[in-house]
DNA sequence: GAACTCAGCTTTTTT
DNA sequence: AGCTGAGTTC
C-alpha cells in the first residue's frame, strides 16, 4: 500500500501535516524536526490521493533542496512526481514570466536576469550620466535602495512620488528616484530584468491580468512554501495572489529561524498566518531528530535570550553526547590551525571530512581557514564565497552568450567589447555610449552600422574593430542553431578570441581561467542533456539562477566551508562554528540594533542546530580586520550557553602571553612556527621585460600576451627605444612597444 | 592603449 | 592585506 510506504516512521505531528491536505496549513516546524520529510510526504500524499502532479506547486529555498524533495517523492510515488512543479520563487517567476508576460504588454519574454552586478554597473553608469558624485551616491547603496523598494513592492513611479509628497526628505533620496526611474527604464531597453524585478513583475503581471490569474490558480490547486519565514513582500503577496482562489496553501518554517531580514524578508509573514487564513490548521513539530542532547540545550539556550519570539522548546529522543569544544585562540591563523589539528583527531575517531562543516558570519573569514586547509593538505570546499558564476572569466562568456541571444543587451556588451582586447578603449565606449543616448538606439545597432560609426566621430581603427566584432556576433547568432549548446560555447570562446588569449599567456591564473571555462562547457553539457530541446535562452535562463549551493556536491569526502548564511537546511555531524567574537558574530552593525542583534541571534542558533554529533566553538584573541590586528571580546553567545554543555578551555580570556603560559598548552594557543609564504595565492607571472637588451630590426621577440612577432622598427635605443613588432598571429598585427615597459623578450 | 602607481575602501548575510 | 578606480607616463 503506497500509503503505508508514505506514513512509516513520521510521528503523530508529523502525521497530522502530512495528512492534512486542504485547506491552509502552518506547519512551524523547529529545527531539526523534519521539516523536509514532512514536505515530502505531503506531495507524495497529494499525489497518492489522486493530485496530479502539475496541479502541484512547491517553492524552496534553493534549487538543490527542490531536486532533492523532487527525487525522494519520486522514490515513494514514482515517477510522476518529477512532473509536480518544484522550483524556488524566482525561478519560478522567471517560467511564469517567459510564458506569460509578453501578453501583457509589460516585459518581452526573451528577457536577460541580470545578476547583483550587472545591474549595479548599470546603476553606476546612470550615476555617471547624472553627473552625481560616486562618492555620495554609493551604487551598491543606491542598489539596495531599489532592491529594498522592489521587495516591497514599490515601484519607480511610487518611490519617485512618496518622496515628492514628503518635504522633509533630503535630497539623496529624491535622486535615488530618479536613478530609480532611469535604471527601469534602461533595463526596459535592454531587454532585462533583475532578481526583484522577476518577483516583482510576476507580481504586477497576476493583479494586472485576471486571465492570467486565473490560469495559475487553476493550474496551482495545491502549494507549499518552505522556508516561509524568510518571504518578503513581493513573496508574500504572490503567495497570496496564487492561493486566493482555493486557500489550499501549506506553508512551513521556523520563525527562530528567520535570518534574511537584510534582503527583505519579513518575519510577520510567518507569525500572522494565523490571522490571514482564520481558518488555518496550525501544526507544531518539536521533536529534533538531528542533534544529541547537548548540542540542543545550547541551541535553546541561546535563542531563549531572543524576547520577540514565540516561546518553544526542541526536544529530543537522541542521545546525551559529547559536550560542546570551545576554544579560543591567539589569532585566526592559530584558530584555523588548532581546528585543522581538531579535524585530524576527528579523523582517528571514524569521522569522514565531508562529514564536517566550518561556519563563519562573514566570506572573509575563509582565508585563514583555507590557508591553514592547503598547509595540512586536508581536502576541502568552499560553498559560496566566490562563487564560480561571479568569477570574471565565466561573467565573460555568459556575457557573450547573452548578447548573442539578446542584442539589445547593452551591459552585456559593454564587458565584453574589449575583452580579449581589441583596441577599443574608454574613449571610444564613452562615445558609442554618448552617442547611443541622443539616438536612443542599443549600442549593438550603432556598432553594427558603418554610418553611425562615422556620425559618433570614432577614429579609423577603432571603428574597425568595432564592425569586426559587430560582424562576428551577427555570425553567431545566424549560426547558432548549427551547434549544440556546449558546442556553441566552444565555438564562441574560440572564434572569438578568448581562448587564445588565455592559452599564449600561461599562467597560473590562466590556467585556473582554462579550467572553470572547460567546468562550464561541461555545465552546457549536462544542460542539453537534461533539456535535449532547450535554447540558447532556456540555458542563460538556467544558469541564471542556480547558486552555488546547488552545486555542493556529496560524493566528494572534503571539508565544507561555508557561511552560516549558506548553512541553512544543512546538517552536518560535526560543525565547527567560528570567529565567534563581539563585532564578528554578533556583528557590528548589528551592535545599536536589538532587531538586528535577534536576528545574529538566530543566526548562531542556525549554526548551532546544523550540528547532529559534535559541535565546536571556536574564536580569536585578535583578528586582522582591513590589515590591522584587532582585539575582540568573546562573543556573548558562547556565554549564553550554560556552562555544563562545554569542556575544555573557556573563560581563558585574556590569554597569557606564550612566555607567560605553561609550555603544555603552548601549542593548543599558538600556531606551530610556520615558514612565511608557504601558502601563495595564484598570481601572475610577471613577464620582466629585458631592459639593457639592444634591439634591432629583424630580432624575433615573445610577448607576455601576443605571442611572438618580428621587430619591423627601432626608434631611440635602450631602455626607452620604442619598436614597432608586427606579430605572428595576423588578429594582432602590429603594435608599438616601449622596451623598458612591455612584457616583451629577445629570442 | 597599456601598464604602472597611489589612494581609498573593504566585510554582513544572498536569490 | 588586497582590490578597484583615477591619474600618469610612454
Amino acid at each position: 500500500m503506497i500509503t503505508d510506504k508514505i506514513f512509516e516512521g513520521l510521528n503523530d505531528r508529523q502525521r497530522e501535516a502530512v495528512n492534512c491536505l486542504e485547506g491552509p496549513l502552518l506547519v512551524m516546524a523547529g529545527a531539526g524536526s523534519g521539516k523536509t520529510r514532512v514536505l515530502t510526504c505531503r506531495i507524495a500524499n497529494l499525489l497518492a490521493n489522486g493530485v496530479k502532479p502539475w496541479n502541484i506547486l512547491a517553492i524552496t529555498f534553493t534549487n538543490k533542496a527542490a531536486n532533492e524533495m523532487k527525487s525522494r517523492a519520486a522514490s515513494m510515488i514514482g515517477e510522476p512526481a518529477r512532473n509536480v512543479w518544484l522550483s524556488t520563487f524566482h525561478s519560478f517567476c522567471a517560467r511564469i514570466l517567459r510564458a506569460d508576460v509578453e501578453s501583457t504588454g509589460l516585459r518581452r519574454s526573451s528577457f536577460a536576469i541580470y545578476d547583483t552586478s550587472d545591474s549595479r554597473a548599470l546603476i553606476k553608469n546612470i550615476i555617471k550620466d547624472f553627473n552625481l558624485d560616486e562618492k555620495r551616491f554609493i551604487p551598491a547603496v543606491v542598489q539596495s535602495k531599489i532592491s529594498a523598494a522592489k521587495n516591497m513592492l514599490v515601484g519607480a513611479q511610487r518611490f519617485a512620488d512618496s518622496i515628492n509628497f514628503d518635504s522633509d526628505r533630503s535630497l539623496f533620496d529624491q535622486k535615488v528616484a530618479e536613478i530609480y526611474l532611469e535604471y527601469d527604464r534602461r533595463m526596459v531597453e535592454n531587454n532585462a530584468m533583475d532578481f526583484d524585478d522577476l518577483l516583482l513583475i510576476a507580481v504586477r503581471m497576476l493583479e494586472k491580468n485576471e486571465d492570467v490569474l486565473d490560469k495559475y490558480q487553476r493550474r496551482f490547486q495545491y502549494i507549499l512554501i518552505d522556508e516561509y519565514q524568510d518571504t518578503n513582500v513581493a513573496q508574500y503577496r504572490l503567495t497570496q495572489l496564487l492561493a486566493a482562489a482555493h486557500h489550499n496553501l501549506c506553508v512551513v518554517g521556523d520563525a527562530d529561524q528567520s535570518i534574511y531580514r537584510f534582503r527583505g524578508a519579513d518575519i510577520h509573514n510567518i507569525l500572522s498566518f494565523e490571522r490571514d487564513y482564520p481558518e488555518a490548521k496550525v501544526v507544531l513539530l518539536e521533536e529534533n531528530y538531528r542533534s544529541t542532547k547537548m548540542i540542543l540545550d545550547a541551541a535553546n539556550a541561546v535563542i531563549s535570550n531572543n524576547d520577540n519570539r514565540k516561546p518553544k522548546k526542541l526536544w529530543t529522543r537522541n542521545a546525551l553526547g559529547d559536550r560542546l569544544t570551545f576554544f579560543e585562540a591567539l589569532n585566526e591563523r592559530a584558530e584555523a590551525q588548532q581546528i585543522v589539528h581538531e579535524i585530524k583527531s576527528l579523523r582517528e575517531q571514524n569521522f569522514a571530512y565531508k562529514d564536517i562543516a566550518l561556519l563563519y558570519r562573514t566570506n572573509a573569514q575563509s582565508r585563514a581557514l583555507e590557508e591553514a586547509f592547503l598547509n595540512a593538505g586536508m581536502p576541502y570546499v568552499i560553498v559560496g564565497g566566490l562563487k564560480f558564476y561571479e568569477r570574471r572569466e565565466i561573467k565573460d562568456i555568459i556575457a557573450y552568450l547573452r548578447l548573442i541571444n539578446n542584442l539589445q543587451d547593452s551591459i552585456s556588451l559593454t564587458r565584453i567589447i574589449n575583452v580579449p582586447r581589441r583596441g577599443i578603449g574608454q574613449t571610444t565606449i564613452a562615445k558609442l555610449d554618448q552617442f547611443a543616448a541622443n539616438s536612443e538606439l542599443p549600442l549593438f545597432d550603432i556598432i553594427s552600422d558603418v554610418e553611425m560609426l562615422i556620425r559618433a566621430h570614432i577614429p579609423a581603427k577603432a571603428k574597425q574593430s568595432l564592425y569586426q566584432f559587430a560582424v562576428f556576433i551577427h555570425d553567431c547568432v545566424e549560426r547558432q542553431n548549427e551547434f549544440s549548446i556546449p558546442e556553441f560555447v566552444l565555438h564562441v570562446l574560440e572564434a572569438s578570441g578568448y581562448m587564445t588569449e588565455l592559452r599564449d599567456n600561461v599562467t597560473t591564473e590562466n590556467e585556473a581561467r582554462l579550467e572553470n571555462l572547460g567546468e562550464f562547457v561541461n555545465v552546457a553539457k549536462e544542460f542539453a542533456r537534461d533539456n535535449p530541446s532547450g535554447a540558447l535562452e532556456d540555458f542563460l535562463n538556467h544558469i541564471a539562477l542556480i547558486s552555488d549551493l546547488d552545486n555542493l556536491k556529496e560524493e566528494e569526502d572534503r571539508v565544507s566551508l561555508m557561511t552560516v548564511h549558506s548553512a541553512k537546511g544543512l546538517e552536518f555531524p560535526v560543525v565547527f562554528v567560528t570567529g565567534l567574537e563581539e563585532g564578528l558574530f554578533p556583528h557590528a552593525s548589528s551592535m545599536m540594533d536589538s532587531d538586528a542583534l535577534e536576528e545574529e541571534r538566530r543566526a548562531a542558533y542556525v549554526a548551532i542546530t546544523r550540528a547532529q554529533k559534535k559541535l565546536y566553538l571556536t574564536c580569536a584573541t585578535t583578528r586582522s580586520t582591513f590589515g590591522k590586528e584587532q582585539m575582540n571580546a568573546r562573543s556573548r553567545f558562547i556565554d549564553e550557553i550554560p556552562l555544563e554543555l562545554i569542556a575544555s578551555a573557556r573563560r581563558t580570556r585574556p590569554t597569557p602571553p606564550p612566555s607567560m603560559m605553561p609550555r603544555r598548552f603552548q601549542s593548543f594557543y599558538e600556531a606551530p612556527a610556520q615558514p612565511k609564504k608557504s601558502f601563495q595565492m595564484p598570481v601572475k607571472n610577471k613577464f620582466m621585460p629585458d631592459v639593457g637588451v639592444e634591439w634591432s630590426t629583424g630580432d624575433r621577440a615573445r610577448h607576455g600576451k601576443w605571442g611572438e612577432g618580428t621587430v619591423l622598427k627601432v626608434q631611440g635605443a635602450g631602455a626607452n627605444a620604442q619598436l614597432t613588432i608586427v606579430f605572428d598571429d595576423a588578429s594582432i598585427g602590429k603594435k608599438n612597444l616601449i622596451v623598458q615597459y612591455a612584457p616583451i623578450k629577445k629570442i
